[in-house]
DNA sequence: GTTGATGAGAGCCATGGGCTTCCTGTTCCT
DNA sequence: AGGAACAGGAAGCCCATGGCTCTCATCAAC
Protein backbone atom coordinates (compact mmCIF):
# COMPACT_ATOMS: atom_id res chain seq x y z
CA UNK A 1 0.00 0.00 0.00
CA UNK A 2 2.67 2.64 0.39
CA UNK A 3 3.88 2.81 -3.13
CA UNK A 4 2.54 0.43 -5.14
CA UNK A 5 -0.46 2.43 -6.81
CA UNK A 6 2.84 4.05 -8.80
CA UNK A 7 2.46 1.17 -11.21
CA UNK A 8 -0.56 2.40 -12.71
CA UNK A 9 -1.72 1.81 -16.32
CA UNK A 10 -1.56 4.78 -19.00
CA UNK A 11 -4.73 6.17 -19.22
CA UNK A 12 -6.41 6.65 -15.70
CA UNK A 13 -5.14 3.72 -14.42
CA UNK A 14 -6.62 2.29 -11.29
CA UNK A 15 -5.59 -0.98 -10.29
CA UNK A 16 -8.18 -3.46 -10.86
CA UNK A 17 -8.21 -6.40 -8.64
CA UNK A 18 -7.68 -9.49 -10.67
CA UNK A 19 -10.42 -12.26 -10.70
CA UNK A 20 -11.40 -15.58 -11.57
CA UNK A 21 -14.51 -16.86 -13.55
CA UNK A 22 -16.49 -18.85 -12.33
CA UNK A 23 -20.04 -20.50 -13.58
CA UNK A 24 -22.70 -18.84 -12.91
CA UNK A 25 -23.82 -22.17 -10.31
CA UNK A 26 -20.58 -22.20 -8.83
CA UNK A 27 -21.44 -17.89 -8.33
CA UNK A 28 -24.71 -18.61 -6.77
CA UNK A 29 -24.10 -21.15 -4.54
CA UNK A 30 -20.83 -19.01 -2.70
CA UNK A 31 -23.58 -16.43 -2.37
CA UNK A 32 -26.38 -18.51 -0.84
CA UNK A 33 -23.42 -19.83 1.31
CA UNK A 34 -22.34 -16.64 2.01
CA UNK A 35 -26.11 -15.61 2.88
CA UNK A 36 -26.30 -18.46 4.97
CA UNK A 37 -22.92 -17.48 7.24
CA UNK A 38 -24.28 -13.93 7.73
CA UNK A 39 -27.70 -14.83 8.83
CA UNK A 40 -25.94 -17.30 11.25
CA UNK A 41 -23.21 -15.19 13.07
CA UNK A 42 -24.64 -11.56 12.19
CA UNK A 43 -28.20 -12.06 12.75
CA UNK A 44 -31.50 -10.70 10.35
CA UNK A 45 -30.20 -7.26 10.57
CA UNK A 46 -26.52 -7.71 9.98
CA UNK A 47 -27.40 -9.43 6.70
CA UNK A 48 -27.15 -6.90 4.03
CA UNK A 49 -25.44 -6.82 0.68
CA UNK A 50 -21.90 -5.38 1.41
CA UNK A 51 -21.89 -8.20 4.08
CA UNK A 52 -22.75 -11.07 2.30
CA UNK A 53 -20.55 -10.13 -0.93
CA UNK A 54 -17.44 -9.69 1.74
CA UNK A 55 -18.40 -12.91 3.00
CA UNK A 56 -18.39 -14.39 -0.48
CA UNK A 57 -15.26 -12.67 -0.89
CA UNK A 58 -16.73 -10.76 -4.12
CA UNK A 59 -17.71 -7.81 -4.76
CA UNK A 60 -21.31 -6.27 -4.09
CA UNK A 61 -22.38 -5.68 -7.25
CA UNK A 62 -22.74 -9.33 -7.65
CA UNK A 63 -25.00 -10.02 -5.34
CA UNK A 64 -27.80 -7.59 -7.97
CA UNK A 65 -26.35 -9.45 -11.03
CA UNK A 66 -26.96 -12.79 -9.78
CA UNK A 67 -30.17 -12.20 -8.09
CA UNK A 68 -33.39 -9.77 -7.81
CA UNK A 69 -32.02 -8.35 -4.33
CA UNK A 70 -31.57 -9.67 -1.20
CA UNK A 71 -35.00 -10.95 -0.35
CA UNK A 72 -34.41 -13.13 -3.48
CA UNK A 73 -31.28 -14.36 -2.20
CA UNK A 74 -32.85 -15.13 1.35
CA UNK A 75 -35.35 -16.97 -0.68
CA UNK A 76 -32.79 -19.10 -2.20
CA UNK A 77 -30.98 -20.11 1.21
CA UNK A 78 -33.88 -21.11 2.41
CA UNK A 79 -34.64 -23.42 -0.67
CA UNK A 80 -31.03 -24.55 -0.50
CA UNK A 81 -30.88 -24.77 3.32
CA UNK A 82 -34.11 -26.78 3.09
CA UNK A 83 -33.11 -29.25 0.30
CA UNK A 84 -30.23 -30.37 2.68
CA UNK A 85 -31.93 -30.67 5.63
CA UNK A 86 -34.51 -32.87 3.53
CA UNK A 87 -31.61 -34.71 2.18
CA UNK A 88 -30.37 -35.52 5.57
CA UNK A 89 -33.74 -36.72 6.62
CA UNK A 90 -34.29 -38.74 3.70
CA UNK A 91 -30.21 -40.58 4.17
CA UNK A 92 -31.56 -41.27 7.35
CA UNK A 93 -34.36 -43.06 6.14
CA UNK A 94 -32.35 -45.08 3.42
CA UNK A 95 -29.67 -45.86 6.36
CA UNK A 96 -32.87 -47.35 8.71
CA UNK A 97 -33.44 -50.34 6.49
CA UNK A 98 -36.62 -51.53 5.66
CA UNK A 99 -38.54 -51.99 8.72
CA UNK A 100 -41.17 -49.30 8.49
CA UNK A 101 -41.20 -47.85 12.08
CA UNK A 102 -37.60 -47.90 12.01
CA UNK A 103 -37.76 -45.43 9.11
CA UNK A 104 -40.30 -43.50 10.65
CA UNK A 105 -38.25 -43.35 13.85
CA UNK A 106 -35.02 -42.43 11.89
CA UNK A 107 -36.52 -39.46 10.18
CA UNK A 108 -38.29 -37.91 12.98
CA UNK A 109 -34.95 -38.61 15.33
CA UNK A 110 -32.88 -37.06 12.44
CA UNK A 111 -33.84 -33.49 13.46
CA UNK A 112 -31.92 -33.89 16.70
CA UNK A 113 -28.93 -35.15 15.25
CA UNK A 114 -26.20 -32.90 13.04
CA UNK A 115 -26.44 -31.80 10.70
CA UNK A 116 -29.96 -30.94 10.98
CA UNK A 117 -29.92 -29.83 14.88
CA UNK A 118 -28.28 -26.42 14.59
CA UNK A 119 -28.74 -23.07 15.95
CA UNK A 120 -27.39 -21.78 12.72
CA UNK A 121 -30.09 -22.92 10.60
CA UNK A 122 -32.06 -21.24 12.92
CA UNK A 123 -31.33 -17.85 11.65
CA UNK A 124 -31.81 -18.66 8.26
CA UNK A 125 -35.37 -19.86 9.30
CA UNK A 126 -36.26 -16.53 11.33
CA UNK A 127 -35.00 -14.81 8.21
CA UNK A 128 -37.63 -16.56 6.20
CA UNK A 129 -40.34 -16.55 8.58
CA UNK A 130 -39.61 -12.55 8.71
CA UNK A 131 -40.62 -12.79 5.10
CA UNK A 132 -43.84 -14.66 4.91
CA UNK A 133 -46.31 -12.51 5.81
CA UNK A 134 -45.15 -9.67 3.72
CA UNK A 135 -44.29 -11.33 0.69
CA UNK A 136 -47.38 -13.94 -0.98
CA UNK A 137 -44.86 -15.75 -3.44
CA UNK A 138 -42.56 -16.56 0.21
CA UNK A 139 -45.71 -17.11 1.76
CA UNK A 140 -46.41 -20.21 -0.98
CA UNK A 141 -42.98 -21.60 -0.61
CA UNK A 142 -43.39 -22.02 2.65
CA UNK A 143 -46.48 -23.50 2.25
CA UNK A 144 -45.96 -25.84 -0.40
CA UNK A 145 -42.57 -27.24 1.76
CA UNK A 146 -44.35 -27.39 4.90
CA UNK A 147 -47.09 -29.78 2.64
CA UNK A 148 -44.12 -31.99 1.33
CA UNK A 149 -42.71 -32.85 4.95
CA UNK A 150 -46.08 -33.41 5.99
CA UNK A 151 -46.93 -35.34 2.87
CA UNK A 152 -43.46 -37.54 3.19
CA UNK A 153 -44.05 -37.67 6.99
CA UNK A 154 -47.96 -39.25 5.82
CA UNK A 155 -46.66 -41.99 3.70
CA UNK A 156 -44.04 -42.94 6.44
CA UNK A 157 -47.06 -43.30 9.02
CA UNK A 158 -49.11 -45.34 6.68
CA UNK A 159 -46.58 -48.28 5.68
CA UNK A 160 -45.64 -48.65 9.63
CA UNK A 161 -49.34 -48.54 10.57
CA UNK A 162 -51.52 -49.84 7.45
CA UNK A 163 -54.54 -49.79 9.59
CA UNK A 164 -54.86 -46.00 9.86
CA UNK A 165 -57.24 -43.76 8.06
CA UNK A 166 -56.08 -40.89 5.54
CA UNK A 167 -57.48 -38.72 8.17
CA UNK A 168 -55.88 -40.32 11.29
CA UNK A 169 -52.56 -40.24 9.04
CA UNK A 170 -52.93 -36.66 8.19
CA UNK A 171 -53.88 -35.89 12.00
CA UNK A 172 -50.85 -37.51 12.98
CA UNK A 173 -48.47 -36.32 10.68
CA UNK A 174 -49.56 -32.47 11.35
CA UNK A 175 -49.17 -33.38 15.59
CA UNK A 176 -45.32 -35.16 14.81
CA UNK A 177 -44.22 -32.30 12.95
CA UNK A 178 -45.68 -30.22 15.45
CA UNK A 179 -43.92 -31.49 17.88
CA UNK A 180 -40.47 -31.98 16.41
CA UNK A 181 -40.73 -28.24 15.30
CA UNK A 182 -41.30 -27.29 18.87
CA UNK A 183 -38.43 -29.14 20.31
CA UNK A 184 -36.66 -28.05 17.51
CA UNK A 185 -37.25 -24.66 17.67
CA UNK A 186 -36.57 -24.29 21.40
CA UNK A 187 -33.06 -26.43 21.66
CA UNK A 188 -31.89 -24.08 18.65
CA UNK A 189 -32.81 -20.99 20.76
CA UNK A 190 -31.78 -22.57 24.06
CA UNK A 191 -29.87 -26.00 24.94
CA UNK A 192 -30.10 -25.64 28.90
CA UNK A 193 -34.15 -26.29 29.29
CA UNK A 194 -33.35 -29.83 28.40
CA UNK A 195 -31.25 -32.09 26.02
CA UNK A 196 -31.38 -33.49 22.32
CA UNK A 197 -31.56 -37.02 23.80
CA UNK A 198 -34.54 -36.15 25.81
CA UNK A 199 -36.54 -34.59 22.72
CA UNK A 200 -35.62 -37.39 20.91
CA UNK A 201 -37.39 -39.93 23.57
CA UNK A 202 -40.17 -37.41 23.49
CA UNK A 203 -40.92 -37.96 19.83
CA UNK A 204 -40.44 -41.39 20.09
CA UNK A 205 -43.29 -41.99 22.50
CA UNK A 206 -45.22 -39.68 20.67
CA UNK A 207 -45.10 -41.90 17.51
CA UNK A 208 -46.19 -45.00 19.68
CA UNK A 209 -48.95 -43.51 20.56
CA UNK A 210 -49.83 -41.86 17.09
CA UNK A 211 -49.22 -45.77 15.72
CA UNK A 212 -51.08 -47.26 18.29
CA UNK A 213 -54.60 -46.17 17.39
CA UNK B 1 -53.66 24.08 6.80
CA UNK B 2 -53.94 26.68 3.82
CA UNK B 3 -53.12 30.12 5.70
CA UNK B 4 -52.60 29.12 9.17
CA UNK B 5 -48.84 29.58 8.38
CA UNK B 6 -49.48 33.32 9.10
CA UNK B 7 -50.12 32.92 13.09
CA UNK B 8 -46.22 32.69 13.28
CA UNK B 9 -44.82 34.00 16.08
CA UNK B 10 -42.40 37.11 16.58
CA UNK B 11 -39.01 35.91 17.19
CA UNK B 12 -38.26 33.56 13.73
CA UNK B 13 -41.40 31.82 14.25
CA UNK B 14 -41.59 28.55 12.96
CA UNK B 15 -44.77 26.82 13.81
CA UNK B 16 -43.78 24.41 16.15
CA UNK B 17 -46.21 21.79 16.89
CA UNK B 18 -48.55 21.93 19.86
CA UNK B 19 -48.30 18.72 22.42
CA UNK B 20 -49.40 17.16 24.93
CA UNK B 21 -47.55 16.11 28.46
CA UNK B 22 -48.06 12.25 29.00
CA UNK B 23 -46.82 10.40 31.89
CA UNK B 24 -43.95 8.51 31.10
CA UNK B 25 -45.85 5.09 31.69
CA UNK B 26 -48.37 6.09 28.90
CA UNK B 27 -45.65 7.22 26.22
CA UNK B 28 -43.42 4.10 26.78
CA UNK B 29 -46.23 1.93 26.46
CA UNK B 30 -47.39 4.12 23.49
CA UNK B 31 -43.96 3.14 21.63
CA UNK B 32 -44.63 -0.30 22.42
CA UNK B 33 -47.86 0.04 20.86
CA UNK B 34 -46.82 1.04 17.79
CA UNK B 35 -43.52 -1.19 17.64
CA UNK B 36 -46.63 -4.18 18.00
CA UNK B 37 -48.26 -2.72 15.03
CA UNK B 38 -44.98 -1.65 12.75
CA UNK B 39 -43.47 -5.35 13.19
CA UNK B 40 -47.29 -6.66 12.67
CA UNK B 41 -47.42 -4.45 9.59
CA UNK B 42 -44.45 -4.03 8.05
CA UNK B 43 -42.33 -7.10 9.82
CA UNK B 44 -38.90 -6.61 10.59
CA UNK B 45 -37.01 -5.07 7.96
CA UNK B 46 -39.55 -2.29 8.52
CA UNK B 47 -39.59 -1.64 11.74
CA UNK B 48 -37.25 1.30 12.51
CA UNK B 49 -37.34 4.36 15.06
CA UNK B 50 -38.95 6.74 12.10
CA UNK B 51 -41.35 3.85 11.43
CA UNK B 52 -42.15 3.25 15.09
CA UNK B 53 -42.58 7.00 15.94
CA UNK B 54 -44.82 7.79 13.34
CA UNK B 55 -46.84 5.38 13.89
CA UNK B 56 -47.20 6.44 18.14
CA UNK B 57 -47.71 9.94 16.66
CA UNK B 58 -44.26 11.47 18.32
CA UNK B 59 -41.78 12.84 16.84
CA UNK B 60 -38.41 10.29 16.52
CA UNK B 61 -36.12 11.73 18.86
CA UNK B 62 -38.90 10.25 21.61
CA UNK B 63 -37.62 6.66 20.91
CA UNK B 64 -34.31 7.74 22.51
CA UNK B 65 -35.58 9.89 25.04
CA UNK B 66 -37.56 6.79 26.64
CA UNK B 67 -35.46 3.78 25.45
CA UNK B 68 -31.92 2.67 25.26
CA UNK B 69 -32.53 2.02 21.51
CA UNK B 70 -34.56 -0.01 19.01
CA UNK B 71 -33.53 -2.96 20.44
CA UNK B 72 -34.51 -2.36 24.07
CA UNK B 73 -37.93 -1.45 22.66
CA UNK B 74 -38.36 -4.57 20.76
CA UNK B 75 -37.18 -6.18 24.26
CA UNK B 76 -40.02 -4.03 26.32
CA UNK B 77 -42.94 -5.13 23.58
CA UNK B 78 -41.66 -8.51 23.84
CA UNK B 79 -42.12 -8.75 27.90
CA UNK B 80 -45.56 -6.76 27.04
CA UNK B 81 -46.91 -9.04 24.40
CA UNK B 82 -45.70 -12.03 26.77
CA UNK B 83 -47.48 -10.82 29.51
CA UNK B 84 -50.60 -10.46 27.49
CA UNK B 85 -50.49 -13.95 26.67
CA UNK B 86 -49.87 -15.01 30.14
CA UNK B 87 -52.16 -13.10 31.64
CA UNK B 88 -54.77 -14.52 28.71
CA UNK B 89 -53.57 -17.87 30.06
CA UNK B 90 -54.67 -17.13 33.15
CA UNK B 91 -57.69 -16.11 32.58
CA UNK B 92 -58.67 -18.84 30.83
CA UNK B 93 -57.51 -21.10 33.73
CA UNK B 94 -59.11 -19.24 36.17
CA UNK B 95 -62.26 -19.41 33.87
CA UNK B 96 -62.27 -23.30 34.10
CA UNK B 97 -63.35 -24.08 38.09
CA UNK B 98 -61.49 -26.33 39.90
CA UNK B 99 -61.08 -29.06 39.13
CA UNK B 100 -57.45 -29.75 37.42
CA UNK B 101 -58.06 -30.84 34.41
CA UNK B 102 -60.40 -28.65 33.27
CA UNK B 103 -57.54 -25.74 34.11
CA UNK B 104 -54.98 -27.70 32.14
CA UNK B 105 -56.95 -28.31 29.24
CA UNK B 106 -58.28 -24.14 29.24
CA UNK B 107 -54.44 -23.10 29.40
CA UNK B 108 -53.63 -25.47 26.38
CA UNK B 109 -56.86 -24.71 24.26
CA UNK B 110 -56.53 -20.47 24.99
CA UNK B 111 -53.14 -20.90 22.91
CA UNK B 112 -55.74 -21.45 19.90
CA UNK B 113 -58.26 -19.17 20.50
CA UNK B 114 -57.83 -15.11 20.19
CA UNK B 115 -56.26 -12.95 21.80
CA UNK B 116 -53.23 -15.50 21.60
CA UNK B 117 -54.06 -17.24 18.74
CA UNK B 118 -53.19 -13.96 16.09
CA UNK B 119 -50.61 -13.68 13.49
CA UNK B 120 -49.62 -10.43 14.44
CA UNK B 121 -48.24 -11.55 17.60
CA UNK B 122 -45.81 -14.05 15.84
CA UNK B 123 -44.21 -10.80 14.06
CA UNK B 124 -43.14 -9.71 17.77
CA UNK B 125 -41.48 -13.18 18.26
CA UNK B 126 -39.59 -13.57 15.62
CA UNK B 127 -38.21 -10.05 16.15
CA UNK B 128 -37.75 -11.32 19.56
CA UNK B 129 -35.75 -14.49 18.20
CA UNK B 130 -33.74 -12.88 15.75
CA UNK B 131 -32.34 -10.97 18.68
CA UNK B 132 -31.97 -14.00 21.09
CA UNK B 133 -28.61 -15.51 19.21
CA UNK B 134 -26.84 -12.00 19.05
CA UNK B 135 -28.14 -10.39 22.49
CA UNK B 136 -27.40 -12.73 25.96
CA UNK B 137 -29.20 -10.26 27.74
CA UNK B 138 -32.44 -11.57 25.05
CA UNK B 139 -31.49 -14.72 25.82
CA UNK B 140 -31.47 -15.05 29.70
CA UNK B 141 -34.94 -13.48 28.70
CA UNK B 142 -35.76 -15.86 26.69
CA UNK B 143 -34.97 -18.56 28.82
CA UNK B 144 -36.57 -16.94 31.92
CA UNK B 145 -39.79 -16.97 29.84
CA UNK B 146 -39.47 -20.48 28.61
CA UNK B 147 -38.95 -21.35 32.56
CA UNK B 148 -42.18 -19.51 33.38
CA UNK B 149 -44.43 -20.76 31.58
CA UNK B 150 -43.39 -24.48 31.75
CA UNK B 151 -43.21 -24.46 35.19
CA UNK B 152 -46.81 -23.21 35.42
CA UNK B 153 -47.46 -26.31 32.84
CA UNK B 154 -45.81 -28.63 35.41
CA UNK B 155 -47.91 -27.68 38.43
CA UNK B 156 -50.89 -27.67 36.41
CA UNK B 157 -50.05 -31.12 35.56
CA UNK B 158 -48.77 -32.01 38.93
CA UNK B 159 -52.57 -31.33 39.95
CA UNK B 160 -54.31 -32.70 37.37
CA UNK B 161 -52.18 -36.34 37.95
CA UNK B 162 -50.89 -36.53 41.49
CA UNK B 163 -48.86 -39.79 40.86
CA UNK B 164 -46.68 -37.78 38.24
CA UNK B 165 -43.27 -38.10 39.24
CA UNK B 166 -41.08 -34.61 38.90
CA UNK B 167 -39.12 -36.05 36.39
CA UNK B 168 -42.52 -37.16 34.43
CA UNK B 169 -44.41 -33.83 35.03
CA UNK B 170 -40.91 -32.43 33.40
CA UNK B 171 -40.80 -34.33 30.50
CA UNK B 172 -44.54 -33.67 29.81
CA UNK B 173 -44.68 -30.09 30.23
CA UNK B 174 -41.78 -29.73 27.77
CA UNK B 175 -42.99 -32.18 25.55
CA UNK B 176 -47.12 -30.14 25.85
CA UNK B 177 -45.57 -26.93 25.21
CA UNK B 178 -43.59 -27.88 21.85
CA UNK B 179 -46.46 -29.46 21.02
CA UNK B 180 -48.52 -26.54 21.47
CA UNK B 181 -45.63 -23.99 20.19
CA UNK B 182 -45.07 -26.29 16.82
CA UNK B 183 -49.03 -25.76 16.13
CA UNK B 184 -49.46 -22.09 17.02
CA UNK B 185 -46.58 -21.02 15.03
CA UNK B 186 -47.73 -23.26 11.89
CA UNK B 187 -50.76 -21.52 12.42
CA UNK B 188 -49.72 -18.27 12.49
CA UNK B 189 -47.61 -18.30 9.45
CA UNK B 190 -50.72 -20.30 7.31
CA UNK B 191 -54.15 -21.11 8.22
CA UNK B 192 -54.71 -23.24 4.96
CA UNK B 193 -52.63 -26.30 6.51
CA UNK B 194 -55.12 -27.32 9.39
CA UNK B 195 -57.56 -25.34 11.55
CA UNK B 196 -57.65 -24.17 15.41
CA UNK B 197 -59.81 -26.40 16.27
CA UNK B 198 -58.03 -29.90 14.99
CA UNK B 199 -55.00 -27.99 16.60
CA UNK B 200 -56.97 -27.92 19.97
CA UNK B 201 -58.64 -31.57 19.22
CA UNK B 202 -54.81 -32.74 18.98
CA UNK B 203 -53.56 -31.09 22.41
CA UNK B 204 -56.28 -32.79 24.00
CA UNK B 205 -55.46 -35.85 23.00
CA UNK B 206 -52.16 -35.30 23.67
CA UNK B 207 -53.15 -34.01 26.94
CA UNK B 208 -54.80 -36.92 27.89
CA UNK B 209 -52.16 -39.31 26.61
CA UNK B 210 -49.70 -37.50 29.13
CA UNK B 211 -52.02 -37.89 31.99
CA UNK B 212 -52.26 -41.53 31.66
CA UNK B 213 -49.46 -42.60 32.66
C1' DG C 1 -7.23 -11.13 -32.31
C1' DT C 2 -11.93 -9.89 -31.36
C1' DT C 3 -15.87 -9.99 -28.78
C1' DG C 4 -19.14 -10.55 -25.31
C1' DA C 5 -20.09 -11.98 -20.90
C1' DT C 6 -18.37 -11.66 -16.13
C1' DG C 7 -16.76 -9.24 -12.34
C1' DA C 8 -14.55 -5.25 -9.58
C1' DG C 9 -15.21 -1.09 -7.55
C1' DA C 10 -16.73 3.36 -6.99
C1' DG C 11 -20.68 6.26 -6.75
C1' DC C 12 -25.69 7.62 -6.23
C1' DC C 13 -29.56 8.37 -3.73
C1' DA C 14 -32.46 7.01 0.03
C1' DT C 15 -32.93 5.71 4.52
C1' DG C 16 -31.21 4.51 9.14
C1' DG C 17 -30.04 5.66 13.99
C1' DG C 18 -28.39 8.79 17.22
C1' DC C 19 -27.88 13.36 18.75
C1' DT C 20 -28.38 18.36 19.21
C1' DT C 21 -30.96 22.39 19.33
C1' DC C 22 -34.49 24.85 20.47
C1' DC C 23 -39.28 25.33 21.97
C1' DT C 24 -43.30 24.52 25.10
C1' DG C 25 -45.92 22.85 29.07
C1' DT C 26 -45.51 22.19 33.90
C1' DT C 27 -44.03 22.77 38.45
C1' DC C 28 -42.44 24.76 42.27
C1' DC C 29 -40.64 28.66 44.73
C1' DT C 30 -41.08 33.04 46.40
C1' DA D 1 -50.46 34.66 41.73
C1' DG D 2 -46.42 35.39 38.89
C1' DG D 3 -42.51 33.77 36.88
C1' DA D 4 -38.25 31.21 36.60
C1' DA D 5 -36.28 26.81 36.33
C1' DC D 6 -36.97 22.31 34.58
C1' DA D 7 -38.39 18.40 32.08
C1' DG D 8 -40.81 16.74 28.00
C1' DG D 9 -41.13 17.12 23.15
C1' DA D 10 -40.49 18.53 18.01
C1' DA D 11 -37.41 19.27 14.12
C1' DG D 12 -33.83 18.52 11.90
C1' DC D 13 -28.82 17.66 11.30
C1' DC D 14 -24.94 14.36 10.75
C1' DC D 15 -22.79 10.58 9.39
C1' DA D 16 -23.03 5.66 8.47
C1' DT D 17 -25.03 2.22 5.98
C1' DG D 18 -28.49 0.44 2.80
C1' DG D 19 -29.60 -1.28 -1.99
C1' DC D 20 -28.63 -0.64 -6.47
C1' DT D 21 -26.39 1.19 -10.81
C1' DC D 22 -22.81 2.50 -13.85
C1' DT D 23 -18.39 2.22 -15.86
C1' DC D 24 -14.78 -0.13 -17.23
C1' DA D 25 -11.14 -3.90 -16.70
C1' DT D 26 -10.52 -8.71 -17.31
C1' DC D 27 -11.08 -13.30 -18.91
C1' DA D 28 -12.64 -17.09 -21.91
C1' DA D 29 -14.28 -18.62 -26.17
C1' DC D 30 -14.46 -18.25 -31.03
Amino acid sequence: MMDAKKESRVTRARERARFVRETPDVRRQALIDATARCLAEKGVGGTSVRAICAQAGVSSGLLTHYFEGVNALVLATYADVGAKVSAALDAAIDAAGDDPRDRLRACLQANFMAPVLDPDLLATWIAFWSLVKSDPAIAAIHADVYGGSRAQLESLLRAAAPAMTDAQARIAAISLTALVDGLWLELCLDRSAFSPDEAQAMVEKAMHQALDI
